[in-house]
DNA sequence: AGATTAACCGAATGTTCGGTCGGGACAAGG
DNA sequence: CCTTGTCCCGACCGAACATTCGGTTAATCT
């Protein structure tokens, strides 16, 4: 097997530089040309590494779904009662999305063109179902307040974190600033704005 | 001036169509071509109603902005404690946004590739920091938790509110129904989920 | 040194895009 | 009944699109 010792692609890192272009411009906003520029290599190049425009987005989406569905898997989502499991789960996936923020916001801007974007759509509804299930368990176990519907109060919650991608910027080395926001998040969402 | 009796396209009846297939497509992901087939006329004749596709998306964030604006000058906003100005703004904020559902989404989706993006997403970030003032007051006035920053509230507060675009779908003719999602809101952001 | 191969490129492919053009149907005013 | 203006259409255009192709380069293997 060959190795080329000068800096070259792999399917990872072009797909490290296309996902930052197509959160910038939006998918279908985003060109070969514009992808090829950002790389600084020709379009053509790009098909040595990948398939196709729609395999970049497979291979993001695929990333985000697979830190999101891992945090189900952890021991923190699986013991003790409910509404510390939701809470876990909450924390977990606000970190998540801060560790994996270009892929988690693509995977959240999906919009159902592609077959491979309706894929990431149907998965997604997967993850907020099995967290509403959480959350309804929380309730029956006295934990959560009953006058809110689950399935809306879930929504909300997933709102509040999912808008983390809208603003949120990695600030330099500094993971105080992201332990900041994990904690706003689980206080806000558990205890609320009042004083 | 002639007046035509069967029934036709005026710029806004045709905007309201557009917006929609605007929604489901993404507007980078919608053609001239979806939208023509979408009204029932030919792709030539929406150039009749319309100088062309960013027009609409000019029509239609034009409309949210000054359904968003409009909650600023109402008595509720400007009357009384902040934190009370703070809780109506939240509550008419949520309103809005249910009424004018689709203009509302797509204002939150624009990615900023045209001018006129550009220009809503600015428009945009001027709300935000109207209501981050009015945040920041109430935490001065001492009725809102101080252990969370303004800025960092009111984007939390925004994600919550703004992600009813991604699942609201108005109930026929029940307004009900409504209103149980901004009691909901209201209630999750400024008491939290906790029984 | 010669063969192989990953990595890349410029030029061209066919397709789809937003938008234009000349004209037809039809209602209202004279 | 003939003009006038509204509303719409099919045919078309240049540009941009994703993708393909034939070939070049340079590093590795034998």
């Amino acid at each position: 097997m060959t190795m080329p010792k000068r800096d070259t692609y792999t399917p990872e890192s072009l797909l490290a530089v296309a996902v930052e272009v197509f959160n910038e411009r939006g998918y279908d906003g985003t060109s070969m040309e514009h992808l090829s520029r950002a790389a600084g290599i020709s379009k053509s190049s790009i098909y040595h590494h990948v398939r196709g425009k729609e395999e970049l987005l497979h291979r993001a989406v695929g990333r985000a779904l697979e830190g999101l569905f891992g945090i189900l898997d952890e021991r923190g989502a699986c013991e003790g009662r409910a509404v510390r499991r939701l809470e876990y789960v909450t924390r977990r996936t606000t970190e998540v999305l801060m560790d994996e923020l270009p892929y988690v916001t693509l995977l959240l801007r999906v919009r159902g063109n592609t077959s491979t974007e309706r894929w990431a759509m149907e998965r997604r509804r997967e993850f907020d179902q099995r967290v509403s299930a959480l959350l309804k368990d929380a309730v029956a176990e006295g934990d959560l307040r009953a006058d809110v519907e689950a399935r809306l109060a879930t929504r909300l919650l997933f709102g509040m974190i999912n808008s983390l991608v809208e603003w949120y910027r990695p600030d330099g080395r500094a993971s105080a600033d992201a332990q900041q926001v994990v904690d706003a998040v689980v206080r806000l969402a558990f205890d609320g704005l009042r004083a």
